[in-house]
DNA sequence: TTTTTAATACGATTATTTTCGTATTTATTT
DNA sequence: AAATAAATACGAAAATAATCGTATTAAAAA
């Protein structure tokens, strides 16, 4: 899958988050924090759909937009790319970077600790 | 501080690990894994060292560069544009898939497992 | 010293991404 | 029914990024 850009991915995380939504209320929710024209938001989801990203309903007049792409697969891939790049491919250092950057709760925390047991343990 | 754009990251990324390096050094390495012209390298450099990302030793006739972002301030600033829009702003979620992604040694595993005990008691 | 090689400078082109203006269509209101 | 409002379609411009060709300069080799 190729990757999305800048203006795509901001599309994208507001459309997995609500699953299923119309250019207005994708717009409005981008604008909280950045400033565009509604025909410009228009145009990136058009290009979106043209380009098999985003399912778009055209049942109703107000066309709604859903991701085709799944979270998952396009954090992986951004993720892999982001290792190699600005971490020299070594996972401890972004997982640590993001620890700091943002602190998960004491049951996310309890989560985490048990992925890492699990992973240590699986390939024996 | 600007995010590099993606051709600058990867240059950005060798001369972290070199330290200080030419053109012709870095686009030797860039070339490993990308096609790529001579000029095209030198050229993203001298715009580089333009924008105040990289130093440029003049000294010899082959111009020596060295990186002027710090690799830390650049992580930090990358993994927080990546979490919030490709992650929804949860950090467990980006650190398990960069665990998935590629897994550490062991001794990188306790590091981040001390990293999470700490993490949890510091602010008590 | 002449020739060849290797480097930088830099303009221009190409490709990609983002933005927007305008036309058209459809629904709603008066 | 006419006017207004709200939506899509779409071309084109603007902004940004990447690539490359050519000229020039400096060093090294012949």
């Amino acid at each position: 899958m190729n990757k999305p850009t800048e203006a795509e991915l901001e599309i994208l995380s507001i459309l997995w988050e609500m699953k299923e939504a119309s250019v207005r209320q994708v717009h409005e929710r981008l604008t909280e924090t950045k400033d565009t024209g509604y025909t410009t938001t228009l145009k990136i989801m058009q290009i979106m759909h043209a380009k098999g990203m985003l399912a778009r309903d055209e049942q109703s007049r107000t066309h709604l937009y859903r991701p085709l792409v799944k979270q998952g697969e396009t954090q992986k891939s951004l993720l892999k790319n982001l290792l190699s790049t600005a971490f020299g491919g070594s996972s401890k250092s972004l997982v640590m970077q993001a620890l700091g950057q943002d602190k998960p709760s004491k049951a996310e925390l309890d989560e985490i600790r048990a992925f890492l047991d699990n992973l240590e343990n699986e390939d024996q």
